[in-house]
RNA sequence: GCCCACAUAGCUCAGCGGUAGAGCACUUCCUUGGUAAGGAAGAGGUCACCAGUUCAAGUCUGGUUGUGGGCUCCA
């Protein structure tokens, strides 16, 4: 006599055993049918599973995040329905939910194509028309076995054999002549998986391990219904639009070259972005009570012995050899830092002592990892160390984090994902060192009321970490920040300083990087303002141009007092009509276009327009400046001219 | 590094066995025009690189390098 209580706290009562698809139909016709599955004391669910006893139920339909989940699990289903139709052969692997949609492995023996991809789609688009029921039969182990046996799917069985206990009970869903094992839920009727897309064929290694046999994977993505399907492939069109890559291209920031791949030529215009990030970072870390440091790029592999890292990463740096000595490009600044700090003897009241550097770095990261300014081999970090006491990691952290938080604002990023990654396996260090670590970060998180989330095991091998993570203006999330507490490099390389007691004690290292790399950042920044940078990062931050010959003095002259105040600013005195330099400089996102005719000159302004094509009036000298020194203030930092 | 795809003018791309094409950009000339493309003419390419097949190869085959999308990795 099951009863069955509803989200609202309403209870219903049934006789017999009764199911989702039952209640769903008790309440009304439309529920019935929209239905996908529920939960049941927040356990999901089919609609056809038995309820026997009193329970909590939810019912799911496509509105809910959990019930287009599963339609996104039916949908991998439908795909290998369609794959074993199509290529009886194929070997399945397994097709799981991904964020907005789905793949499936599948060992087909060759490779796909996009024709490949185009006939699959469309026979998972006549299957999913005929809106065929979905049957789940629940077996035990072995007839789940003998049924992938029978059915010549290997991998099928190897996921029974490793992940799945002798005494479970898998769920086999029945897709007309297709068997998938599942967990489950699913939906009753292929009718759901309507609005799915495939997007894309790629290898993936059995079980991600690259020892293993490489699969095919096929992605889709799959939605409740067409309008929102569409939205969501304009909107990957939008982030196609703001590939750094291309934009870069657009405003000539920078190029690569097979010369020297993974590493960035900047242009002048690129440049320029740099050295005002540089010079930010530089004031701020001076206000920050941090000692700029440059240590050498090229240094004797002994080194990277000292401090572990040829051991762990020794393929991934580069290395130079001359005279019969080994060096390494250095792959990171630490253990230079660590130089830096073994130079004097030290004392408890040099401590904390803070070290940045603009660290030119060189790893040789796969060819295959590669990607524009986001992954490269040569790259500069904001890196820099603390040296303190283990009873000053708390407050170091704590000032850290409202220093990240002041620069993330100021480049206009204001949600930020924090992340505590503690204790490995494989580490060094007490279990104590680790406890107090760990716990000094998460209350320096804590005491600011920032909401974190502790991701176990996931710490480096030295210590643990917070990382910093941003949301860019379309929803993508980046890794930026982190800061990382060492227990071991210090000691190893023998950093020492002498305490309050006169006896020689190892200082705790903080690494930390607020952007991570130069490079990666301003590849964020550039998709994040799809090229149009703020007026304080702009490369050129405005245009002067001439109406016509007439003016050509005047704007000469005006371009050398705005430069005088350090404003980049160009001229363009082309023999083209006003609306041709507009729209040219409009499309190189310049914030503003200053124009000059008679009128202008007569009155000693300028008529200013922002890329946006807004008009702004005439502006005179001193108005200019106001309007060109804004700053990296963010309250500033939504001008009128985004 | 692995799987798949791609590489043609400065840029974006077409051509897919039979003497290299378009638009934009560039150069010169005309035009001096008030807020997103004024007109005319001209110049520009060993079709990424190296082999092979063929009477003939951007075009077909193999290899190399790079790029793109994944996988793996990410101190």
């Amino acid at each position: 006599m099951p009863q069955i209580t509803l989200p609202d706290g309403s209870a219903r009562n049934y006789d017999s055993p009764t199911s989702i698809a039952e209640i769903s139909a008790d309440i009304g016709p439309g529920l019935a049918k929209a239905a996908v599955a529920g939960l049941v004391n927040d356990s999901p669910v089919d609609l056809s599973d038995p309820i026997a006893s009193d329970a909590e139920i939810t019912i799911l339909t496509a509105k809910d995040e959990a019930g287009l989940e599963i339609i996104r699990h039916s949908c991998a289903h439908l795909l290998g329905h369609a794959i074993k139709q199509l290529w009886p052969e194929g070997q399945m692997a397994i097709g799981p939910v991904i964020e907005n949609g789905f793949y499936y492995d599948v060992d087909l023996g060759r490779a796909l194509t996009e024709d490949d991809l185009a006939l699959l789609e469309k026979r998972m688009a006549e299957l999913a028309a005929t809106k065929y029921p979905v049957v789940k039969h629940t077996v035990d182990w072995q007839e789940a076995w003998d049924t992938f046996d029978s059915r010549g799917e290997p991998y099928k069985k190897e996921i029974l054999e490793c992940d799945i206990d002798r005494s479970d009970h898998p769920g086999l869903y029945h897709h007309e002549e297709y068997i998938d094992m599942c967990r489950g839920p699913h939906v009753p009727h292929m009718g759901f998986c309507q609005h799915f897309k495939l997007m894309r064929v790629s290898g993936a290694y059995w079980r991600g391990d690259s020892k293993n046999k490489m699969l095919q994977r096929i992605y889709g993505t799959a939605w409740p219904d067409k309008k929102q399907l569409r939205t969501y492939l304009n909107q990957l069109a939008e982030a196609e639009k703001r590939d750094h890559r291309k934009i870069a291209k657009q405003l000539n920031l920078f190029h690569m070259q097979e010369e020297a791949p993974g590493m960035v030529f900047w242009h002048d215009k690129g440049w320029s972005l740099y050295q005002v990030l540089e010079q930010y970072m530089r004031s701020e870390q001076r206000l920050r009570g941090y000692k700029e440091l440059k240590t050498p790029q090229v240094v004797d592999f002994s080194l990277w012995k000292k401090s572990g890292h040829a051991d762990k990463f020794g393929d991934d740096m580069f290395s130079v050899e001359s005279e019969g000595r080994d060096y390494a490009l250095k792959p990171m600044n630490c253990p230079c830092h660590v130089q830096v700090f073994n130079q004097g003897l030290k004392s408890y009241r040099d401590l904390p002592l803070r070290f940045s550097e603009f660290g030119s770095c060189h790893r040789n990261e796969l060819s295959g990892a590669l990607h524009g300014l986001m992954r490269v081999r040569g790259f500069v970090q904001d890196d820099g160390h603390i040296f303190c006491t283990e009873d000053q990691i708390q407050s170091e952290v704590a000032e850290f984090i409202d220093f990240l938080h002041s620069v993330y604002d100021a480049f206009g990023f204001t949600e930020i994902i924090y992340r505590l990654s503690t204790r490995p396996d494989n580490r060094v260090g007490s279990d104590e060192d680790w406890d107090e670590a760990e716990a000094a970060l998460a209350k320096a998180l804590d005491a600011k009321n920032l909401p974190w989330k502790e991701l176990p095991g996931e710490g480096a091998f030295y210590g643990p970490k917070v990382e910093f993570s941003l949301r860019d203006s379309i929803g993508r999330v980046w890794q930026c920040g982190t800061v990382q507490v060492d227990f071991s490099m210090p000691g190893r390389l023998d950093a020492q300083y002498v305490a309050e007691d006169g006896s020689r004690k190892v200082p705790v290292m903080l690494h930390r990087a607020i952007l991570g790399s130069f490079e990666r950042f301003i590849g964020i920044l550039i998709e994040h303002h799809e090229g149009r940078f703020p007026v304080w990062l702009a490369p050129v931050q405005a245009v002067l141009m001439n109406i016509s010959e007439k003016q050509g003095d005047y704007v000469e002259n005006l371009q050398k007092t705005l430069k005088k105040h350090g404003l980049r600013v160009e001229s363009d005195l082309r023999n083209e009509k006003i609306g041709f330099k507009i729209r040219e400089h409009t499309l190189q996102r310049i914030p503003y276009l200053l124009v000059a005719g008679d009128r202008e000159v007569e009155t000693g302004t300028v008529a200013v327009r922002s890329r946006k094509g807004d008009d702004l009036g005439s502006m005179s000298f001193d108005e200019l400046i106001v309007l060109l020194s804004q700053g990296s203030d963010s309250s500033q930092e939504k001008d009128q001219a985004s």
